[in-house]
DNA sequence: TATTATTTTTAGACTTGTCTAAAAATTTAT
DNA sequence: ATAAATTTTTAGACAAGTCTAAAAATAATA
């Protein structure tokens, strides 16, 4: 069994290492978890020992089976209870992050597995990002971020990249929601920045918001 | 804000209050944590510096009013999470407890007063006991032991005294549950035991059991 | 390649919550 | 009321997880 703790590292590691594959550095551990560096050594030796991560002294952690394994199912139930309370009990999904890093480690097979049905077998949480399933593997979406779409191509909205708060309540303002589908009206040489339809409204929206939004191809019918 | 292991100990002592008014002794809090009289001395000093509980050495400890209102809204999250796992979740009232202590320290006032509104604001938990509403207040039920009723007279059942998991699934095995009406056919000077009509099933309890059955009273109609 | 800069680890300390063993206070019994 | 038994507190220790400061290893640069 692994501590509240062991499981935030396990889960830092593992959101590291699907970005850049290799070992995952001690430094970038410790920014994730907004620790000190000497803080994850002490920690890592720990998650070694326990044959969770292999860990070579100064050449960085990646994750055992095993270790990838219990941070999959960690992520698996912070995105359950993710879409279990914008579901269910009606919160915004700005909203959902930092109770579901609470209810992430709650222990109960039976637990997870009943909300898991309850809602319905979900796949991806409310940011559009993929639940892994009982094994800890997810389902991959062919996705594309919004910018990359040229004039008069069209999508369906399917996630964010930066789910920050702040991010995430924009959205909301401008009626950009997961599912909703966008096509290109026209883009800016000047700014890139473009001009969207969503749903039957026309918006205006910078590059960098459409370089935060994930797009699944719509060919259209 | 207050650690987990200091909701422990105040809902330990809220418990304990309820039983015997008067001060709790240190033993008592030891024993329903299953720790030593000496970690309970040292946790009672902290708590009585965070003013939730009234200390004074070798006199036991009383909840202050702050005390008693932060102990009922980690029992009244408790409750309604066992509720959430039995209604919504199809867990049995014999497998709530052990999650609903994990539960029962997530932090989020949204949470918790969403959850109450997903659940139809219930005033009572799977096993028969009150929920204290958000300003810790109980709904008290007029309630006896099924023990105490009379032959010919019938309640309907509201309660448990023991909630161990044996004595429920011995209950759910005899088809005893909440809300079902129980009219007392017999009753056996010799060993207390009952003949008992629930449902349209007769059966025989022993002395034991009426006297863990909480019972509303119900006049005939 | 030698030197500087950066990263990582070690060493020692601190906090929280716990424990054991012994001392002190209270309660019970003679 | 005094002695014995019980309860409670104190004192000192330990494990988990963290920190700071300094040392060691690696990477970058001249």
């Amino acid at each position: 069994m692994f501590t509240l703790s062991e499981e935030n590292y396990l889960k830092a590691i593992y959101h590291l290492e699907l970005g850049n594959d290799g070992g995952v550095s001690t430094n970038a551990i410790a920014e994730k978890l907004a620790t000190k560096a000497s803080s994850v050594t002490d920690m890592v030796k720990k998650l070694s020992e326990k044959e969770v991560v292999l860990y070579k002294k100064y050449k960085g952690v990646t994750l055992t089976i095993l270790g990838k394994t219990v941070a999959a199912n960690v992520v698996r139930k912070h995105r359950l209870w993710e879409v279990f309370l914008v579901e269910k009990l009606n919160f915004s999904w700005h909203e959902v992050h930092e109770v579901a890093e609470q209810l992430e480690h709650i222990k109960s097979a039976k637990l997870i597995n009943q909300l898991d049905r309850f809602l319905g077998f979900p796949t991806h949480d409310p940011h559009g990002d993929p639940i892994p399933d009982k094994d800890g593997n997810l389902k991959i979406v062919e996705k594309s971020l919004l910018s990359t779409l040229s004039k008069n191509e069209s999508g369906i909205c399917i996630g964010v990249d930066d789910s920050s708060s702040e991010f995430l309540q924009f959205l909301d303002k401008k009626g950009i929601t997961l599912g909703k589908k966008i096509t290109i009206l026209d883009k800016e040489d000047f700014d890139d920045s473009l001009s969207i339809l969503i749903g039957d409204k026309k918006l205006s929206i910078s590059n960098k918001i459409a370089s935060n939004l994930y797009i699944r191809a719509h060919t259209e019918q």
